[in-house]
DNA sequence: TGATTATATTCCTTAAAAGGCATATAGATT
DNA sequence: AATCTATATGCCTTTTAAGGAATATAATCA
């Protein structure tokens, strides 16, 4: 068994190489336009990408790692976020993110399924109908949440 | 043997993608963030950045295979330089990098150095010491670069 | 307790990337 | 023609990444 170092030291720590190898994926990169929106939960993603479950996991998970994002866990859900303290360079790119993305058919499709989830879902309740602080008044206490490495 | 296609049917076709995959490579975006201030040869990448020929030379040709750079041959030398025309999202991230750059030691660093090398440098004499028509002018009438795939 | 739901992880295969050494190529020089 | 200089390419090894099938885990539900 091995111990994982962590790949960020200190939360603001940012290493661009890191942002940009988050990015080159196409996948990872409808979550992250997607998160710029809202926070959500994996069946989200799922639906939205039509992606299957395992591929969307695991680039959360490669997120994750990297400290792009992070989770809390709402009952069965897990709600992924944009970090709230981002790093000047993660929130330079993302807006840079933003302004590319305008033109392209697949990422403008993806924010328009947003928002009819937005209006339609009832489960998680939590994801985005709520604003942060909101969120976490929700339910039980919140345990922290428990991922391998 | 296969035959390669190009990576990029028209000039203005660029993706996302295939940029940030250009951008995630240290080397990579050190050689971007020279050219971003001037056209330069390889072997001013080579002394900036102090790494083998080969590194250098194939990080360029990942670049050049992209269509993120230009070439020129003038006599011996290669001078590599920012296409002319510049797909947006390029241009926007670009831009978005040299801001990000901006605290960056080692991208300073190779600034600095891009700085001594323009005022003491007198071979090849076309990379940075004309523009672009000017450069155009020198020596014998070009031939198309010919670089294979 | 046993089943169900939502999500994560392990194991496997395949592909892509990075880096190095040796060698090839194109143009210049003698 | 032989040599030299600047740069590119082929071959090889190692690492990293992507994706899928099967399985594990954590919480909820009956």
């Amino acid at each position: 068994m091995l111990v994982v170092e962590p790949r960020l030291p200190a939360a603001e720590a940012m290493d661009l190489i890191q942002i940009y190898q988050c990015f080159c994926d196409r996948t990872r990169l409808r979550i992250l336009n997607l998160l710029a929106q809202s926070p959500l939960c994996v069946c989200h993603f799922q639906s939205i990408l039509d992606e299957p479950q395992v591929k969307i996991s695991k680039h959360l998970a490669y997120l994750r790692e990297r400290g792009m994002v992070s989770v809390e866990r709402d009952q069965n859900w897990m709600t992924y976020s944009l970090p709230e303290k981002r790093a000047p360079e993660l929130q330079t790119n993302l807006k840079c993110l933003q302004d590319c993305v305008q033109s392209d058919k697949v990422f403008a499709r993806d924010l328009k399924k947003l928002g009819l989830i937005q209006k339609n879902c009832c489960e998680p309740r939590t994801a985005f109908h709520k604003s942060a602080p909101d969120r976490r008044r929700y339910g039980k206490a919140k345990r922290p949440v428990h991922l391998r490495s």
